[in-house]
DNA sequence: TAATTCTATTTGTAATACATATCTGATTTA
DNA sequence: TAAATCAGATATGTATTACAAATAGAATTA
């Protein structure tokens, strides 16, 4: 038997709509703003039934594709990458090994983006670390150790710019929030680092992009030693 | 007038029951494969048509998070974290901010991923690698080299035995195809690089992950003229 | 026992009806 | 004249009904 012969899963006619629809928008080069056809329209050429019509329509609006209201049609929007993502992402949908490898995924970041650092690096934003250190200094619960811990990180983002990379941490803060107390309860604690915010702060002073990654490398150390994978392949 | 009263935007019964049936997973702590009620149930459980409870049903399956068939009804399956997303990434439905903003974060994985290749590199992978390169030297038109170029680097992510991190990145290449193709075309085309696949090779065989990192970071330099925010802010 | 046929059940699609929001333009009012 | 109000038209949102199609499981047959 061909190993190319996957089983057939059913193609319903919501699928098919909902791929002619983004053909439609691609070859069309429709941009935000610009007006959709309207169900009944979209019912005639298609050749289908409201219901099927409304299913893949219903899809599009919740990815943030196509934003639609009453009388007016719908129309297109400026999509959210990962708002679809957004919804799978409690710990309780995701298999154990998948949640490690997002966090592999945001060690892997949190080290490359360096070099976005430096070119726009203010004053500010170092003003805004010394904050977040001096609240860590002060913080009482483990909770406010916690959340002011992925702040400082969440600061980081922040100044490379890239409005979709701090979209993206921000969607997997709950999850790391998940791997801290899982780490906490089931396994040993994650020990403390080496280098602390502290460090990271003067290094982002007087270092370079090289420093840092060599810094921050060596504060997610514990969390190297905890996740990276063994060679067993 | 407050800044924070944004504008209700319209929630629909759909909304509602897509909402209440994701609580509905979390709180049962549903697993892949586990049985969903049946539509008719759902519509007695919910109050709502069945309409609206198979237009939610639709953007869940969209997700790849229920499977459903008929007279079988719906199991929960393994959610791809990406799927949503991927249909999005056509080139055509997104910004450019948000394109070049995917490339940065491409360039920081690669850099990043630096610590996680050398726990599991064997000679197998270097022998893949070392073909891909052989290859590019033979390769006669640009569409080739490009095409291998994606995949020496795409050899690297699988090292890493990341899957996750795999399937980012298979999502991403299209953007990167036409990053390559707009480069190329309407600004200047990127710079060889200083550091050949060739030279990343000699680092994965006898340097180490830091090592590996400012070779990365080389490789891409000509990437990082082009793509580095100025320091505007 | 194993293969086949049948039947009941559940989803997939279609069609219809009406509710609801809202845009347009006409009408009224100040 | 300008503003406010109202009425109608229009497109989407929800509900309901009907039937087609697939299929799991029971019943039947070899």
């Amino acid at each position: 038997m061909e190993e190319t012969l996957t089983p057939v899963i059913s193609i319903t006619m919501t699928d098919q709509v909902e791929g002619k629809l983004l053909e439609y928008f691609k070859q069309r080069n429709l941009k935000p703003g610009d007006q959709i056809p309207k169900e009944i329209e979209l019912v005639e050429a298609l050749g289908v039934s409201r219901s099927v019509v409304r299913e893949a329509m219903s899809r599009l609006r919740m990815l943030g594709l196509i934003d639609v209201r009453k009388r007016r049609g719908a129309v297109m929007a400026e999509p959210d990458i990962f708002s679809g993502m957004e919804r799978l992402l409690k710990p309780h949908f995701l298999a154990h090994e998948s949640i490690k490898q997002l966090f592999q995924i945001r060690l892997m970041l949190e080290i490359g983006l360096s070099d976005f650092l430096y070119p726009r690096l203010t004053q500010n934003d170092l003003d805004r670390l010394e904050g977040v250190v001096e609240a860590e200094k002060k913080a009482e619960s483990k909770a406010e150790r916690v959340q002011l811990d992925s702040q400082f990180h969440s600061e980081l983002y922040k100044i490379t710019g890239n409005e979709t990379l701090m979209r993206f941490q921000k969607m997997l803060l709950p999850l790391f929030q998940y791997i801290t107390e899982y780490n906490a309860h089931l396994r040993q604690p994650v020990a403390p680092s080496s280098v602390t915010h502290t460090d990271l702060i003067a290094v982002l002073r007087e270092g370079d992009a090289e420093a840092f990654r060599i810094a921050m490398r060596k504060h997610f150390e514990p969390h190297y030693k905890i996740m990276a994978s063994p060679p067993e392949k």
